[in-house]
DNA sequence: ATAGCCTCCGTACGTGAGTACGGAGTCAAG
DNA sequence: CTTGACTCCGTACTCACGTACGGAGGCTAT
């Protein structure tokens, strides 16, 4: 049912991942994914929370974080004082808000698009541009 | 109360819009962008759409779509072929709609973060990695 | 024990999205 | 009618995020 838990060495963990092995690599440098010691000069393993992370930075990367701000969420994750946890969450929170509110309107604008094009089927216009402009709430 | 409607020079654009003037210019040479003709030699003048435009431009980017996306969800907006822009329209809805998930669910595990830390006020840990890592829903 | 694939590590190259620079033209204010 | 700020246009540079390459070593199936 559940699939065993992940171990494997990099390339497996990067198909596990859907990623290619030097995105794994590059991740490593950049302080988001750990480097597993090599124990006796064997080659490095890898584990199921290893996948979880790589997944983690790409659907956040989907959601236009950078990987500064991936790399700061992810310490959140691990663990952190919460003097600093809560100043990063809320103001991800914000962020996250806004581009909640952004998203469902570009929702509505393009479900009423496809609903028009339903009705008329010649050449339609969407108002996509004047549904971002509302203004901010305050 | 409703501001009079824009019209100038790149320059003037650029801050109503918020960006630089070398970001206008590049837009323009990626087509995002019309660029007016000059009338007898004289300076370009820009208008209010040009100045949502680029605003809608920049929004969008925050929501994670890449320029060239961008481009094609413009040309929603100036009026497509039916069969066009349904096809665009529903892949993106898909997309919005992908994301939306996603980001609720970021939104839940912050807000929790968030919570705990009023509880507790030592060291907290969020399972955010955990969020996304939800199966998709069929 | 060797062929074939993999890992390791470093450096170099590529793409997307701007930024910076510099000389020539335009324009409004003094 | 000059000075200073701004526009125009082209080219070059930068930064983030990977991708590609290449030699040396590790692992395993025949």
């Amino acid at each position: 049912m559940t699939s065993e838990p992940f171990r494997g060495p990099i390339g497996a963990l990067a198909d596990a991942a859907g990623v290619h092995v030097e995105t794994i690599r590059f991740y490593q440098r950049k302080g988001l994914l750990a480097t597993p010691v090599r124990v006796r000069g064997e080659i490095r393993r890898y584990g199921a929370s290893d996948v979880a992370r790589v997944r983690f930075v790409r659907a956040a990367q989907r959601l236009g974080f950078t990987l500064g701000e991936i790399a700061e969420l992810l310490t959140l994750d691990a663990g952190t004082q919460c003097g600093t946890a809560r100043g990063i969450a809320e103001d991800t929170l914000r962020n996250v808000r806004a581009r909640l509110r952004d998203l469902r309107r570009m929702q509505s604008a393009l479900q009423a698009l496809v609903a028009d094009c339903h009705a008329t089927r010649r050449t339609v216009k969407c108002p996509l541009i004047a549904s971002l402009q509302a203004p901010e709430l305050g």
